[in-house]
DNA sequence: CGCCAGGTTGATTTCGCTCAAGCAATGTGG
DNA sequence: CCACATTGCTTGAGCGAAATCAACCTGGCG
């Protein structure tokens, strides 16, 4: 005991604690009890697998507090992690909207709570209210941009720099406590999903941890990371920028 | 004379070459009607910007026919092409969306013709007639499946793989006429361009296209390209894969 | 004519991958 | 409880692909 007290059992969508996160808080309180009517909610621990690329898309996925991270399987059958998903986003709308199957997977990283909505109910609602469809569009086209962001970045970056990068991301996320300014925060990633975010091999992962504690830019022991200058992350990323 | 032919005016939106293909096709004939005498229409030559990243985002382009290039500056400073759009494309609709200023120019590549439609149009537009947010929607989503791809594509494949797709891409755009089993096709792009739009530098896309030429997978002349194999573009897309 | 931008080519270097070994933590079956 | 696989991570050595640096060539264009 005490290892699940974060995945109680989520009543319902009023009192979900992701719901102002999410594109249904624009919904009325009747439209809301019809979701919360048909959904269903699990629990899923880590490892567990939310939805596999290749099944048929029946619906969302509706992530109400946990750790979701989305992999994709690549040309050598390899399923890399591609990006986290974060407490209030809708898992695997882009499918359902798009097409048929699903793009890539889902899987617990943490304990999760996670609820599904039909994708039958979700076509009654967006034909019901305009104005969810433009909250998912306004969503897609944040992804969107911070989709084609990254492959400026990828192409243009070095492997510091995208590290650095991923770094400053997961601090604001993760990080726990910060003191001297100083910042301490805990990956939730194993090193070889951490490399997959930035394309890069486990090896080359490795050595640019190692890189990274020799020039004191941070300190590494296990999954805890101790920034030290958070300064010289910033550095990381600009090549000496005139701007 | 001729070298302007498909630049003609467009008298309106009914008559629209392009209209099949955009979003607008959704809207009832009212609604057109008022796109119709909202809109400002202007021509453009190879060159000429359309919008440039950092601007305020005032509404959208629609783009009714010619070719246009999407830019983006990176870190350095230089404005790097990172897609090609096309007629029916409605252009800066995302950063409409998403936020204040345009994430990055739009410029003609050869000459063009493009309405241009105020926010507040656009604005009333989706408000009044939800199936055109649908639409938009079902577009970013689409969009935004392709950047997730090629973000996989450039983190996973060879830069001959990548340059074999880009021509095949640039195939069924611009493939001019086909014989013999051979393809012949008119590159829209410079060299720098190509090499911007699959992430290397311009050198590395001249020795590429020397080693196309010497393994006689297709044959180059200025902008004019022979493809000898198509077969052969699709062995270097895909690494020997055995599913 | 000289200039300049775009393109090609060559020489060299750098960065990240591959291959390979070793190590610590965890699990598993006898 | 020990012998042993297994898995994730690190480290080293060598290689190869692409970047960088530099020269040169070409075709406009003032």
């Amino acid at each position: 005991m005490g290892s699940r007290r974060k995945t109680g059992v989520v009543k319902n969508c009023f009192s979900c604690p992701a719901l102002d996160r999410t594109e249904w808080c624009v919904l009325s309180q009747a439209e809301l009890r019809n979701i919360d009517k048909a959904k269903s909610t699990r629990e899923y621990l880590p490892g567990d697998a939310i939805y596999h690329q290749g099944d048929p898309c029946s619906g969302v996925h509706c992530f109400a507090s946990g750790m979701v991270g989305i992999r994709k399987v690549d040309a050598d059958g390899n399923a890399i992690l591609v990006r986290l998903a974060y407490p209030g986003d809708t898992l695997g709308y882009r499918s359902l909207l798009a097409g048929e199957e699903h793009r890539d997977s889902a899987e617990a990283l943490k304990p999760s709570t996670i609820c599904f909505i039909d994708r039958a109910v979700v076509r009654s609602l967006l034909d019901a209210n305009p104005s969810l469809g433009l909250r998912f569009l306004t969503r897609a086209t944040k992804d969107l941009i911070d989709a084609e962001e990254r492959i400026l970045q990828n192409a243009t970056l070095s492997v510091r720099a995208r590290f650095a990068h991923l770094l400053l991301v997961l601090k604001e996320r993760y990080a726990t406590n910060t003191e001297d300014g100083s910042v301490v925060l805990e990956l939730p990633l194993s090193r070889q999903d951490l490399a997959a975010m930035i394309g890069i091999r486990p090896e080359t992962m490795s050595r640019t941890i190692r890189q990274f504690e020799d020039d004191g830019i941070a300190r590494f022991s296990g999954r805890i990371v101790q920034v030290t200058h958070v300064d010289s992350l910033l550095d990381e990323i600009e090549p000496e920028n005139y701007v």
